[in-house]
DNA sequence: TTATGGTTTCAGTGTCGAACGAAACCGATC
DNA sequence: GATCGGTTTCGTTCGACACTGAAACCATAA
């Protein structure tokens, strides 16, 4: 007889499983799958698991787990340890991670500030034409500012607090 | 004989408008052609173009421009105008309000924070559980504070340059 | 009233990617 | 060696959605 290792217990945790999968899903446009393992690793008790684990609490199939678990592992979210004598690999959420990937999600949204500054460069003889251009331009130049100080910032709130 | 409005003229211009379109389809999973007329839209001159001048300059169908100039509009970034005696309602681009759709985009970052506290308050009893839960929670709880107070701070800087 | 741009609606097409499940693979144990 | 969990690879299915093009629609001008 199989022993599974702790199903989504109550219906109340698998909702809130799929709540934060539909939140991954719609903003960052992430697998549900792989939403909902990393929505598993932050509350499973204990925090590591293999994927055999995890498809079988998430019912999904294991070529699903292996993709998604993966691609988690390569967002840095999330982490596999292997040890001898011990042929199955687990995994764990990565925490204290967070806030890279959140800085990270910034920034990329700052990227932009270069293709109009490129375009800006391009356009600069007509007025009207860089008009347009130098109001969404001087934007991202202020934001383009303030973002990494907002890190710097975290990075000595969170520093004083531990 | 057709006069063409403006199409996309040197092959520079259309290339930049790629990019600008890839951008936003990468970034923020937006249609092509969205992506597409809203970088047109930033430079094209004049700045105001009706739906069939949009078809032609960036070869898309009458249709794919008209769904994806409704979805601009309802963005908030792109706004429609009709005159009496003109049956063609000329759209142009919204560049003043940037800031804002960056900033909503922002507060749907931090939404998360409500659906980690519920999971919070789910799971205070067991500690090691209640410990990856709190670790997020205690970012997005900063962030949370310094995400409206970048924007305030935004307001202020905009007001004092103009 | 009819004719003339222009815009929207809608059914159909093609593509992309999420998810599955079976087979192959890999390590460790017996 | 063979066996046994566990993991990855891979071909397939399925659904979503971007895009098209034609037909319907609408407002204005003749």
């Amino acid at each position: 007889m199989v022993e599974y290792t702790q199903r989504t217990d109550r219906p109340a945790m698998s909702e809130w499983i799929e709540q934060m999968a539909a939140y991954f899903e719609s903003t960052e446009g992430m697998p549900l799958i792989a939403g909902r393992v990393l929505a598993f690793l932050l509350i499973c008790d204990p925090p590591e698991r293999t994927a055999a684990e995890l498809s079988h609490a998430l019912s999904a199939s294991t070529g699903s787990i292996s993709t998604n678990v993966r691609f988690l592992v390569r967002l840095g979210i999330v982490s596999k340890t292997t040890r001898q004598g011990r042929e199955a690999a687990l995994y764990r959420v990565e925490e204290h991670r967070w806030p890279e990937l959140v800085s990270a999600r910034m920034h990329r949204m700052v990227e932009l500030e270069s293709l109009i500054d490129s375009g800006l460069r391009m356009f600069s003889g007509q007025g009207e034409r860089a008009r347009r251009l130098r109001t969404v331009h001087e934007f991202y130049q202020w934001l383009s500012e303030e973002i990494p100080e907002l890190w710097r910032r975290w990075e000595r709130d969170s520093r004083r607090r531990s």
